[in-house]
DNA sequence: ATGCCACTTACAATCATTGTAAGGTTTCTC
DNA sequence: GAGAAACCTTACAATGATTGTAAGTGGCAT
């Protein structure tokens, strides 16, 4: 079953969507804080999200930018505001669809389920500006170019991009991509670092991962 | 380059749009002809379809409706009717965004770039009702359970839902799998065969693929 | 009942992937 | 600018998954 959050001040209006979602068989829930939303909405594990865009604290505008490069479900924008400038905005913004109140529920229902549908296979995708990869099977895909990656070299450009623009040191590195804590040869993560670099190299990405003296690997790509 | 194929009857919106697109950067074209609207659609390879509905011949929904099923690229429904009930018969045939007409150009502009984004990584992908196989990597979700597939495996698959729900024959099986339409041992087809019913087995789809005894096989999945 | 077609299992060859080892290059420090 | 530390690269051998071969079983049709 697919689960959806709905992030909306208006107690009346929450209530009433997720019901809304709920009774058309989805599991809808709702963060009631506006404290730390973003963490809330992270730990749902949501399969879409719908946006509100005034709301106390952070505007969907901006948990919408800052949520997208690293998500993996689509955002659907609700809002009030209904000339193209904030069609434009939220579109711009990453958004995957954008509404205005009121909107019949039938249409939400429509648009969400097509959202879902569609992303039922990208749920596995990661993306960092125009790079993508399946964390399934280790497909990269920069600009045009695709590539298949082997596990190793995938689990660390995953770990990069979860992390990036952020260093990402080799005592996190090891212990994610050959499990155990245990004492990893230093070398077997530059052969691969190697070899990753190889492949980036290959798609276009000449010198994405970047070595921080004695911190760890970065990865920079130009975001959209 | 993004490809932009627009289905529109109208002559002086037609060339409105293509010209639209093509100052946006975009590579558009437009069959002129409605009487195969559907095999120059394919023969385009778009990347996005932009589909009036009143057009001579098939309407644009029964054109979403066959195209749907096994095309690998976006659809975005740009039409005068404006009730709900449109939107919602173009979404329920798969349409994958509703715009009426007059359509401000940046609007389309940007639902159309939003599109073009979300399917960069889908545009390998096939789909015969809730199954659907990445023709990169072979990976399989049916449902919600996902399985990696062998090439073998995978190729085979491919090409039985390319012809879904239609018979195909070992004679074009081998060639397709095997490259060289040179003698093949039958058997080594019903080892992969077999190895590949047991993985859709495994995700679910006990008997999807049946054999038609001395025709071939058919992959038959219930569709949506 | 017999022959054909289809299915399955076990095995061995092949190929991609991985870690090891060793030598080279860059960068920082004194 | 010499030396050490950190980082990079290449070649090779072991591992493991994937593939085709072979051989035997089961079912359908005339």
């Amino acid at each position: 079953m697919f689960r959806i959050v709905i992030v909306e001040d208006d107690d009346y209006l929450r209530e009433e969507l997720v019901h809304t979602f709920q009774k058309a068989g989805y599991d809808a829930a709702a963060p009631v804080s506006f404290e730390s939303v973003e963490a809330e909405i992270a730990a749902l594990r949501p399969d879409l999200v719908v946006l509100d865009v005034n709301l106390p604290g952070k505007s969907g505008y901006e948990l919408c930018k800052s949520m997208r490069p690293r998500s993996s479900f689509p955002i659907l924008i609700l809002t009030a505001r209904d000339t193209l400038a904030d069609e434009l905005t939220a579109l711009g913004l990453g958004a995957d669809d954008f509404l205005t109140k009121p909107c019949h529920p039938d249409r939400l229902l429509a648009r969400s389920e097509r959202l879902l549908q569609t992303w039922k296979c990208l749920r596995c995708v990661l993306t960092v500006g125009e790079l993508s990869l399946d964390t399934d099977t280790y497909k990269l895909i920069y600009k045009d170019r695709m590539r298949l990656l082997t596990e190793t070299e995938g689990k660390i450009l995953e770990l990069l991009m979860k992390n990036s623009p952020d260093v990402v040191g080799k005592d996190a590195l090891c212990p994610a991509v050959w499990g155990t804590a245990e004492f990893v040869d230093e070398n077997i993560l530059q052969v691969n670092m190697s070899r990753l670099r190889k492949s980036l190299a290959e798609v276009g990405l000449g010198d994405a991962i970047q070595n921080i003296r004695g911190k760890g690997y970065v990865l920079e790509v130009d975001r959209l």
